[in-house]
RNA sequence: GGACGAUUAGCUCAGUUGGUUAGAGCGUCUCGUUUACACCGAGAAGGUCGAAGGUUCGAAUCCUUCAUCGUCCACCA
């Protein structure tokens, strides 16, 4: 736009330019594919992975919005409609025990405020916190449409857990019943399997006189709620006594106690007889529910001893422990204790001690055949479509770990004993519903209640009557279920939830499937297999067509970031600091899926200077074009411009090259490698070389301005706010003219236009040879970088042709005031006191000097340089007479090496010349 | 116990289906105010690709074993 770029800063300043153009971009619309230009008729789409919106942004977090924003940005340039839909999650739990903890700062328990008061403190909480997450992925540049944000709590995504609880507990697959679950005593909750922590604690083996047997236990107190004993059934010691019952008294009375065989038991470990406590442990209620064995629930969900107890009811586990084994002692019953470590469950999001027990709770029956899915299982459902590849997931190998995971997986258990979340949509009658009691035996499903079971209501909308006697609300004869919803139940429904399911929505038909999901691999099980469970089941279609996992980001010293550590970068500091762009690019460059990333502020700092090395080969350019024909169709650049030096065909070629793999790249979920590409070009071929021919070239308007506005829309993906920048200044037409909408480069259409690439830049390559053999010399011989020399080359073939036609080239870029071509022979007799010379393969060269000459030295250096040519030589040659090497490789790679060895037995035999001539 | 990953220049990492005299960035050394850039330019040094076997005309790349580090899953009652 500006005709003149005169008072363009030095260095390029992120501060105030990024916050101008976000607004601009934001103001534009253009976020929302709907107000893309353009027939649109591919879409892509990616969900937003919801921070907690409690939270604030860390780097894991930054990593994500810049990968996501990249994808999102080059499909929208390729001509797609593009979604990124951004949003918050309500983390139920997380958010629940942050409330408590800040209740818990005032003195104050959740019991003080009540359910209601409770959760209107959580929301004003949220409600205060929210903003800040979301300024702070604008902050980062993401480009994501703010006019469809979610929210997993708001009315809409309810309305879809609801409607999603029915239908599965319409087609039997939510039930509710007594079975083993890991009970966090501190959140008065269950939780999920993958909830669980495990932490290494020093711990004591009790061994207990127990009946006939002795029996090794970390938790005596357990034992009051034994139902059997097992042994190896493969274990001689104890044949005799599998299948017979007996009877134990630990001071409570007497207990009955069955010797069942199972497959799991440890002959090594302590006894090789391990009691059974199918209430308080999962592999035990395993056991008992193969065998049908009572259960005894000792402990109850407060954490103390039952009743069943008997005189240790009341008192916490660990409490109860101590009392136990003291008695026991002095009964005698307790031959032993040893020390050992073992790994204790704790709550991911408290680290209390979990406690397994036995508990009603609401589950997802994963193994249940649905007759509206062909008789297939969830389980089935959600491996079926990693395994046909419907589902891609990057990198490959987490593919496995998936199906180990989800071929595992037990009935998932979604409720939630904590106030704040999605609330189970059932109602129970009080009339007539009668609830099944805790059955006799582990195992017996018969008394799980599933859908039928009269009283018992699930409901999308409350409902105001009971279908089964017609009792209604008003006289109070309905109550909802007291309990929340697992978290992750709604996480789960994201990638359709946010598309107006179940409507069929115009949304729901272009987005769905989307076509990524960009995530950590740390939420692979809590989240990912959640959405591919829920997604197969609800819409019937995959939740998206490739998973593409991220690694951790750590220190430079390959620490994860802790607050103990003092090792945290924060994006926002170092975005401040260094600019967002810089952040993005030492996120992206380096990093490669399911892979953990090291971060460090020098890593940042070098991609600063990079965007200023960008930001300075605009500003020449553009310099370039003031002075040439400022503001003519010429520097545009929008058309392919007319290459009329061996340069322009090398440069072009080059480009062409670039666009199609870095193309080719992002399409296929590789995105360090591009970065990379275009760096080496921008930095070390453009930079470097072309701007540096350009200027005794001169004349270049059409080529600078196509290349300029060609590498913008490259670089645009990786670091927004700089190229979009420069765009404003170099290109844009008018205000509403932007690089975020800009067409991307076609990769063919600009291959097509050049011919001879190859050839092009064979020459070229062999300028930059001869030029940076010259500047070794000019090194190594101290010459200062000010002064002009004299060099002679000679050539082999068309080699001095070029050298001639490219002369004005050479000359600039090595400061020479002239060079000479001359024949063999005579270059070998110029080479006298006043020359240095060396060689590459084709020509040889030589710079007069004017000082001395340091014949040793020069003669060591040819020397080395020969006997290095030789061995080469020897190793070429040693294979070229390989019988089996000539017979079985192929044709091409023989060519290969005898063109190689043809050119090192010619600078072998010019560097004898030059030797030769020293004498 | 099971599975997976990593091991390449002092550091951080590239190296596509086996065919380069093994590359880049940082760091190091030498030189430098050349009409964009010192957040820069020019040049250089630096590696028996973790170890040992094997397959092959040919291995950093494929196979086997081992070592070290790391991750995940299961779990010792």
């Amino acid at each position: 736009m500006s005709a003149n770029h005169n008072e363009l800063p030095k260095a390029y300043n992120p501060k105030g330019v990024e916050d101008r153009i976000y607004e601009a971009w934001e103001k534009s619309g253009l976020f929302n594919p709907d107000n893309l230009p353009g027939e649109r008729t591919e879409s892509f789409c990616i969900m937003m992975p919801p921070p907690n919106a409690t939270g604030t942004l860390h780097i894991g977090h930054a990593m994500f919005l810049t990968l996501e924003d990249m994808m999102t940005r080059f499909h929208r340039m390729r001509g797609r409609a593009a979604l990124w839909l951004p949003g918050t999650d309500h983390a139920a739990i997380a958010t629940n025990t942050k409330v408590e903890k800040l209740l818990a700062a005032e003195g104050r328990t959740k019991y003080d405020l009540g359910r209601e008061g409770f959760i209107k403190r959580v929301e004003e909480y949220i409600e205060g916190s929210r903003g800040t997450i979301r300024k702070q992925i604008r902050k980062m540049g993401s480009s994501c449409d703010w006019s469809r944000e979610a929210y997993t709590f708001d009315e809409q995504r309810n309305r879809v857990v609801r409607e999603m609880f029915v239908r599965l507990f319409n087609d039997g697959l939510i039930y509710r019943g007594y079975r083993i679950v890991n009970w966090c005593p501190r959140c008065e909750s269950t939780l999920a399997d993958d909830e669980v922590e495990y932490r290494e604690e020093p711990a004591k083996l009790y061994y207990m006189k127990y009946g006939p047997f002795v029996v090794a236990t970390t938790r005596p107190e357990t034992k009051l709620g034994d139902t059997a004993v097992a042994v190896n059934p493969n274990d001689e010691r104890y044949q005799a006594q599998i299948g017979q019952t007996f009877e134990v008294n630990f001071g409570i009375g007497p207990q009955q106690i069955r010797v069942i065989a199972d497959e799991e038991v440890d002959r090594e470990f302590g006894t090789g007889v391990v009691g059974i406590t199918p209430a308080h442990s999962a592999v035990d209620f395993a056991m008992a529910e193969k065998n049908k064995l009572p259960m005894k629930k000792v402990i109850g969900e407060d954490g103390k001893m039952t009743a069943l107890a008997g005189k240790y009811a009341g008192f916490v586990a660990v409490e109860a422990r101590k009392k136990f084994v003291a008695d026991l002692q002095k009964l005698g019953l307790i031959e032993k204790i040893e020390d050992l470590t073992h790994k204790l469950s704790i709550c991911y999001r408290c680290s209390t001690p979990v406690e397994p027990l036995t508990s009603r709770q609401w589950f997802v029956d994963v193994n249940r055949s649905i007759a509206t899915r062909d008789g297939q299982t969830l389980k089935q459902l959600s491996l079926e479509v990693v395994r046909d590849g419907r589902i891609k997931i990057l990198p490959e190998r987490f593919e496995k770990v998936y199906y180990n995971w989800m071929e595992n997986l037990r009935d998932w258990c979604i409720s939630r004993q904590i106030w704040f979340g999605h609330r189970i949509p059932v109602w129970y009658c009080q009339s007539c519903y009668v609830g099944n009691d805790a059955p006799e035996r582990v195992g017996d499903s018969s008394s799980y209640e599933r859908a039928g079971q009269p009283g018992l209501i699930a409901s999308v909308e409350t409902p105001t009557k009971c279908p089964t006697c017609g009792r209604d609300e008003n006289i109070g004869d309905l109550s909802q279920d007291t309990d929340t919803l697992d978290t992750w139940f709604s996480s789960g429904t994201w990638t359709f939830s946010t598309l107006g399911w179940p409507d069929q929505t115009a949304d729901l038909k272009k987005f769905h499937p989307t076509q990524c999901l960009e995530t950590g691999y740390d939420i692979l099980f809590f989240w990912i297999a959640r959405m591919i469970l829920m997604t197969t089941y609800a819409v019937g279609e995959v939740p998206f067509e490739t998973v593409y996992l991220h690694g951790l980001v750590r220190d430079e010293q390959g620490r994860k970031m802790s607050k103990s550590l003092e090792n945290i970068i924060d994006p926002l500091d170092v975005a401040e600091k260094y600019g967002t762009d810089a952040v993005r690019l030492s996120l992206i460059i380096g990093n490669t899926a399911g892979n953990d990333l090291k971060m460090s502020e020098e890593k940042i700092e070098y991609y600063r200077n990079f965007a200023n090395k960008l930001w300075n080969i605009s500003r020449f350019i553009l310099l370039n074009l003031d002075s040439d024909k400022a503001g003519s169709e010429a520097t545009k650049g929008t058309k392919f411009p007319k290459s009329k030096t061996l340069a322009d065909k090398w440069i072009l070629s080059r480009l062409a090259t670039v666009i199609e793999s870095v193309t080719l790249d992002i399409e296929s979920y590789n995105f360090s490698r591009p970065g990379e590409t275009l760096r080496e070009f921008t930095w070390n071929e453009l930079a470097d070389w072309y701007l540096e021919i350009a200027k005794v070239e001169g004349d270049k308007s059409e080529m600078l301005s196509y290349i300029l506005r060609t590498i913008l829309k490259l670089w645009h993906p990786f670091m927004p706010f700089v190229t979009e920048e420069i765009w404003r200044l170099a290109f844009a037409e008018n205000e509403n003219d932007f690089l975020l909408v800009a067409e991307w480069p076609e990769p063919s259409k600009e291959a097509d236009v050049l011919e001879d690439r190859q050839i092009a830049e064979e020459k070229f390559n062999k300028i930059r040879e001869v030029v940076i053999a010259v500047r070794n010399i000019r090194s190594e011989k101290k010459i200062e970088p000010a002064k002009k020399i004299d060099s002679i080359f000679s050539c082999h073939g068309n080699f001095s042709e070029l050298m001639l036609d490219q002369a004005e080239i050479i000359k600039h870029l090595t400061r020479s005031l002239d060079f000479k071509i001359s024949a063999d022979d005579e270059l070998a007799r110029v080479v006298s006191n006043s020359s240095s010379t060396t060689t590459t393969s084709g020509v040889s060269i030589a710079v007069s000097l004017d000082g001395a000459v340091d014949f040793d030295q020069q003669k060591l250096k040819l020397q080395k340089d020969l006997s290095e040519a030789n061995k080469y030589i020897g190793t070429l040659q040693g294979k070229l007479s390989n019988d089996d090497f000539i017979t079985k490789a192929p044709s091409q790679v023989i060519e290969a090496e005898k063109k190689k060895l043809a050119e090192a037995e010619d600078r072998s035999a010019k560097l004898e010349e030059q030797l030769k001539a020293l004498g």
